[in-house]
DNA sequence: CCAAACACGTGAGAC
DNA sequence: TGTCTCACGTGTTTG
């Protein structure tokens, strides 16, 4: 029960309507308002159809379950979104570090390559990943369409398990001993890619692709 | 403005404070209630966090675009896991026809082997494939993780491209030359999983897999 | 009776 | 000026 609170004293207003023109505006008020709750409790309701088992959920709850299951997605989206791995036409070879969701220790460092196939390729890329110390692969993907290679892999830093916060990530990105150096890597990846040449006059492979300028391409 | 509406009548309540009880309540009340607000701002927060580009953005608009990131994601995902290129804890090794779309000329055959990671196991896949007469390797993957590794290629048959209607079919499902021979590839791919013994005496790779029985399971 | 959860209307601040 | 969003306190319902 709200009290109706405008009796009558109203008089020095310039409006033309002097009597119940706060009402109206009370009124369109609390009526965009409750349009704009409802946009909001769509939207949520559309959340509770998308996350499994949310129904009967309090509001907050059913957010936080929101939040879980898009870290849940977003983890496995990183690990298969990279599975997309079509060759492009160019060829490249990139480093990157994980974007990494909240700063949890493991450093993780992604490092792909993207060539003409040829024999041999992925024994040089495990040579190159080998040359890099203080870095475990933790996981190595290839896939060749066509003629064209792309290769994928994550490595991640050996030594550090225990303690060091933000240590690893200093020293990932200045490449000073103890973690991934990024430099180093990319540079050996960069040395596979220069390979090319020799196997492909020695090998001789059947598919005749179009040459290409010999740029590599870095990202990042 | 709230009307007080319990101006004095109260006398059948057995409550020992008669005067100031609702306050407590009131105020109890739209704590709890601050409480729940923060509860869920907080998820939204942390939402805010998680999507790209979401920041400073209307608290409906932000769910929205939550719900479209984890359409997004949820997809991504479902292609992942589609994908299924995550090697398996068996040794196994496969020979399949692709389901056929349409009847559509070019025969492809998929075949995939999943066994322990070790030096060379593409060279002996490929080796193996090449062995294999008149197929064509028109996509090659493979992908190790955690010294498990699975690799799949298909295949496509050399000679026809014109003409030539079900007898592809015919020849692939016979093994009768002319065109991929789904046995004969199976058995070289069983014996690529049948080199591991020595290739891992030898290699002494660092991950220390529990062994498995040597049995290699085969499918269809 | 109380605790939790929701929708509602309203005042304050930002363009 | 109006419009929009947000947080707050409150009434109401459910268990």
């Amino acid at each position: 029960m709200v009290v109706a609170a405008d009796s009558g004293e109203e008089g020095e207003r310039p409006a033309p309507a002097p009597a119940s023109r706060k009402k109206e505006r009370g009124r369109s008020h609390s009526e965009a308002e409750r349009k704009r709750r409802q946009r909001i409790n769509a939207h949520l309701a559309t959340l509770r159809t998308l996350v499994p088992s949310a129904s009967r959920m309090d509001k907050a709850a059913l957010l936080g379950e929101v939040v879980r299951h898009v870290r849940e997605l977003r983890g496995k989206a990183a690990s298969a979104g990279a599975g997309v791995i079509i060759p492009g036409e160019g060829d490249e070879v990139g480093v990157e570090e994980e974007d990494d969701d909240d700063r949890l220790r493991p450093r993780r460092v992604r490092a792909w390559v993207c060539c003409a196939d040829r024999p041999g390729l992925m024994t040089d890329l495990g040579r190159a990943v080998r040359a890099v110390g203080n870095a475990r692969p933790v996981r190595a993907e290839i896939a060749t369409v066509g003629g064209r290679t792309r290769g994928v892999l994550e490595l991640e830093d050996v030594c550090c398990d225990a303690g060091g916060d933000g240590v690893v990530a200093a020293a990932a990105t200045t490449g000073r001993g103890r973690a991934v150096a990024l430099s180093s890597l990319r540079a050996a990846l960069r040395a596979v890619l220069l390979e090319r040449e020799e196997h492909l006059a020695t090998a001789a492979e059947g598919y005749k692709r179009p040459r290409f300028s010999g740029q590599i391409t870095e990202v990042q």
